[in-house]
DNA sequence: TAAGCTGGTGAATAATCCGTGAGTTTTTAT
DNA sequence: ATAAAAACTCACGGATTATTCACCAGCTTA
């Protein structure tokens, strides 16, 4: 559960944003929101949140009643407290001497302007991307991508399914080969949307005249049959495809994309 | 000096930033400009390029020539030769599909919309944020290495296994060569991480001309041998590898990489 | 019903990786 | 300058991985 700090003094913004913060998929569960209306309540409430209380990330407007200042005093009291703490900007003064401050020296993580297109995407985005970094520099670096009862290691690219590493088929002793581990990576991150063979191959800087379906095809099978492996040969990934989830053909275009199985 | 590193495929916007990005006050110095107009060439130069040419930032764009992937192809081959460059996109195309890609897909540092208020401004602002955050990130290395039951003692470089002290394979009563401990000290630095041929090189500051593939293995055969030798001759360390841990083939990339034995 | 397509499969082949020993060159210390 | 140590090169071979090929089943369309 990603808990979030917000502060932010005009309520449309709030009325606009916060249904959307609440239900954005930041690491797979719903978010905890706590939103102010005003600087002076929220460093108020700082000075008495504990540790456990500690927010993964804080969302400040700069400029509130009036003062240039407020965002920044709550940011420094947010700082004070917890050194690491992400803080991302979201202010209708971008281009200003306000982002130039927010940036260069109040340790802003981002700035994101209000007025854009697709701002309510672009936050989401934005936010989820700082929390990963956070998550990877807190965790010694340790990359994760998940989705549902994957998790691919993405430094040393051990794969596990529901807790199992996946190991090569043919050879249960030696872990998954790497074309076929690099494409799931690339299925799992795209998801859900499909990759087709021209996709792939130049994921994977392969010649395209090389790379064929036909390749494509096989390492989607050795895929396959490294889950089941996984499994116990139960046959339950493959009935698990054939529901549409785990790793499923698009239906044309030569394509295969990964849905999540929860 | 920064050095930036910068491709864009169209003239006008370099015409419009090259004078602001040289001239910018980014370290007190004066800046050093790469530009690529185009991403084969970025790509080609890439390839070649050393530790001593090493960028301290990439500026990209990600739409060019007509390619949504053009801009991550450039740093896809930035990021495997220098995994913790930062790069930053300059694009047309805020809120749409390509900077989602960017900021959770390509690990991109930034994502900045070309059209906007003061972007001359705006521009420098985050590459010198973007650059003090690495910085910041450098600093904070640690000054000595345990994993599992290995123990590299940074100062007198003695590297000590399961408390016994690693020596030279071929001669016991000498220590392990210089080559061979830095090379396991990077290794364990960067651990789990796998470390291909050429980061290895730019680590030790050899050539790549001179440092071959058939190099690092014999170095790392060196390793394995006197681990060996540490335990015994007993081939304990060996199993150890051959289970995923220790010193373990990444399988692809001419990589090799440690994992902790514990 | 056949032809054309997609997508799954096993087996065969091709390519690559990686460990190895032996030898050569470069560096270092005396 | 000399010798020892270290770094590097090279080529081989077994193992592993990637790719190709031929075939089959199911579906759609003429």
């Amino acid at each position: 559960m990603a808990k979030l700090f917000w502060v932010e003094d005009q309520s449309h913004w709030i009325d606009r944003f916060s249904a959307v913060l609440k239900q954005a998929d930041l690491d797979g569960e719903p978010n905890h929101l706590e939103v102010y209306k005003f600087p002076e309540a929220a460093k108020q409430r700082i000075a008495v949140m504990t540790d456990q209380h500690k927010p993964d990330l804080a969302l400040l407007d700069a400029h509130m009643n009036g003062s240039d200042q407020a965002g920044f005093s709550v940011s420094r009291a947010l700082l004070k407290k917890w050194p690491d703490l992400p803080i991302l900007y979201l202010s209708e003064h971008s281009g200003t001497e306000i982002e130039e401050q927010a940036i260069t020296q109040n340790d802003a993580q981002d700035f994101i302007a209000k007025h854009q297109r697709n701002i309510e995407a672009v936050l989401c985005w934005r936010i989820k991307a700082a929390l990963k970094k956070r998550q990877a520099q807190q965790q010694g670096e340790q990359a994760r991508l998940r989705s549902g009862s994957l998790e691919i290691h993405t430094d040393s690219w051990e794969v596990f399914w529901k807790g199992v590493k996946l190991m090569n088929p043919h050879n249960p002793k030696r872990p998954l080969a790497p074309t076929p581990r690099k494409i799931l990576r690339f299925l799992v991150e795209r998801s859900p949307r499909p990759l087709s063979t021209e996709q792939i191959a130049d994921l994977l800087e392969a010649d395209l005249e090389r790379f064929s379906y036909a390749n494509y095809r096989q390492h989607i099978k050795t895929l396959r049959s490294a889950f089941d492996a996984a499994e116990g040969h139960s046959g339950e990934f493959a009935e698990l495809c054939q529901q549409g989830r785990g790793i499923v053909t698009f239906g044309d275009a030569h394509a295969y994309f990964w849905k999540s199985d929860s």
